[in-house]
DNA sequence: AAAGAATGCGAGCGATCACTCGTGTTTGTC
DNA sequence: GACAAACACGAGTGATCGCTCGCATTCTTT
């Protein structure tokens, strides 16, 4: 009935045939909207009226430039997963990883993302929580394939003798971790947050010796 | 208009005068096929007229013995602390727990709550998710204090001289690493379970020693 | 056996929420 | 300035879900 279905079967968007400034403008509040709702309220609490709401928009509006619910939380998630990667990026493009020690490889890896999230409160929304459709999940995936991927490397270069799958498996661990401690980390008051991270990478550090030692 | 409030003004539950042999049943049934949806769907996605279905009772009968949905998962937050409790305790009255080596202690903190998570798929529903309303999550922290007493205990009983403040962080972000491997655990085939469990005890062991050494 | 209590039922109520639709307003183009 | 497209609105729709209510059945007690 509408201009959804186009010419291709596929799942293509609202699109209007010129998206006006203002258009561009309104998916950006939208999106920001989405995320500060989304910090606080996760995925399933979060209405779409209460996104409208934030934005300063009519519920119908926000069915002008998203299709549903979970285009929304996509395309956040796509604006995190670039994000992310260029802050990684910025920390690696420097440096040959094979001249750091441990403990500097971790702090690489680590504060890009630690920072990522405590600027980004909607990004953990997106990725520690296991409230969301099947669909949502698979459009995070990507960013968790891409640090695995980069997790996976770096311990390669630093055994090269170890199996894939060992190494594999060490970085996935090392991930849910950081994971795992991540909430405690944004909850905690700001001046409690350095003994926490502190405490993590020496969990990582520790592992990582072991791995070494093996 | 029922009998739900009583002399006392506080949070009294829906309780006949005398329940039947069969009211104890079904309250049995309930709890069972309320663990088994929550163990697939989820609280939030958890519906009354689904445990009830599972249960094979009517939705009405379901709050014949449950003033709510919250009220069914508190109680069975109640019986998993009462389990989990007991299966400690056995891991632990027949020993002294200085005698035990770091990884020993390990495993008898760890093998317990592992079986405990195999075997009661609910579980975690109840605990690694943060969907529930606020009301739950308090219902759930008695399970999590007390497991963080516990290694609390263990690490000062290690490591005499060390701040609690100190031993109470590692405390937590051990039980953190162990809860966020957990998913991985019961996701993963029963064959490929061995592998990822040793990851983690080693993890847990690196991290002491390095506590030791520090 | 009779009465009262406990159990059982399931249609349906009220609230919530994602999403739509009819209509009005703004913007770009000629 | 005229026309169309894009944008904006917000009450409303249909679906879902927690929970209730009126009534039927079964159990316990006497």
């Amino acid at each position: 009935m509408e201009d959804q279905l186009e010419t291709d079967g596929a799942e293509t968007r609202a699109v209007p045939r010129k998206r006006q400034a203002r258009g561009e403008r309104r998916i950006s509040d939208i999106l920001a909207a989405a995320a500060r709702v989304l910090a606080v309220q996760g995925y399933e609490k979060t209405t779409t009226n209460a996104i409208a709401a934030e934005a300063g928009i009519s519920p119908g509006s926000l069915y002008q430039y998203f299709r549903n619910k979970d285009e929304i939380a996509a395309e956040l998630a796509a604006t995190y997963a670039e994000g992310l990667r260029a802050a990684h990026e910025a920390a690696f493009d420097l440096t040959d990883v094979a001249l750091l020690t441990p403990g500097e490889t971790i702090d690489r890896v680590v504060d890009p993302i630690l920072a990522f999230n405590l600027a980004n409160p909607g990004f953990k929304a997106l990725h520690a929580r296991p409230d969301m459709p099947p669909g949502l999940v698979a459009a995070a995936r990507p960013i968790h394939e891409a640090l695995l991927g980069r997790v996976t490397g770096l311990l390669e270069a630093r055994f090269p003798g170890r199996s894939s799958v060992e190494l594999h498996l060490a970085a996935r661990l090392m991930i849910q971790v950081f994971q795992a401690a991540m909430p405690s980390i944004t909850a905690a008051e700001p001046e409690d947050r350095p003994a926490i991270i502190t405490e993590v990478k020496r969990m990582l550090s520790a592992y990582v010796r072991e791995l070494a030692d093996r």
